[in-house]
DNA sequence: CTTGACCTTGCACGTAGGTACACCGTTCAT
DNA sequence: ATGAACGGTGTACCTACGTGCAAGGTCAAG
């Protein structure tokens, strides 16, 4: 596939491929004899999903991080499992993080005509900050 | 409560919450004779929400639009009711898409020591992408 | 054989979300 | 009464993630 089909049927556009070629996150295509980067099918399923993983709070390099989780990118199993895990608990704490709002949320539609809400059930879905001694921000 | 407290307790610099504060994601605080500003304790608690939400993916107009929901902030009981529906439906959907992250990477953790696995997981995780005919993503 | 839709490279620019710096005033402990 | 630690404003700068634009090459259709 040529660049402009890849970016159309993924969504985006030409440049940001060739951004993302130059940032390691794609790999980088054959050429044809023109010139012209010739990519294989899966690059579209490949963008996709980093584009997915950034809607979902993954900074790029840490779409690419689970991008080269792919079987196809392994070569170092351990190094593969280590990943995993972290970004397995990672994951998982974004999901418990992301029920308390939903919690909040609905709570609030369904009663949000009646009065006498003494406190902010959003505030407090977030409220158990853990107070970082450095403070660690993902994405800083 | 002084700036720099409540920078500290809440783990930003200062300059992040005068920052926030022209952005009208925090009140603008009282001032002493001084000109110094006087913030409420709970102005901790918000910035820390603000700072969740942001890990989570969402952006500084969503995080204020989520902060905005808080009963204290409340006018339009109807307005509030609407976009908690849409934020609602929203953080579900990225519950589900991270639950698919999770599964892959489960899996993953598991099975990253035998091999054939002859498609990748992680990229199955999120192949079910919605093809848009009018690309919209999410933070542009 | 030209026109338009592609493609190439390189570099400049834009936006979100801060962060640092300069320069100044205030407060407080020694 | 002086220096550190804090506060104020304004402006410039920074990173991440693209986006646009100029100047040019390629190719298929008319």
């Amino acid at each position: 596939m040529r660049i402009g089909e890849v970016a159309a049927e993924a969504g985006v556009n030409r440049q940001t491929l060739r951004f993302y070629e130059r940032e390691g996150l794609l790999p980088d295509p054959t050429r044809r004899e023109n010139g012209y980067r010739e990519y294989p099918q899966d690059t579209v399923a490949l963008v996709r999903f980093i584009k997915r993983a950034q809607d979902l709070g993954f900074s790029l390099d840490e779409a690419k991080a689970l991008s080269e989780l792919r079987p196809s990118a392994v070569r170092d199993r351990p190094r593969v499992r280590r990943v995993a895990e972290a970004k397995l608990a990672d994951v998982r704490q974004r999901i418990a993080q992301l029920r308390a709002i939903e919690q909040a949320l609905a709570g609030l539609v369904t009663d949000c005509c009646r009065d006498a809400t003494p406190r902010c059930a959003i505030l407090d879905a977030l409220a158990d900050f853990p107070i970082p001694s450095t403070p660690t921000r993902r994405r800083l």
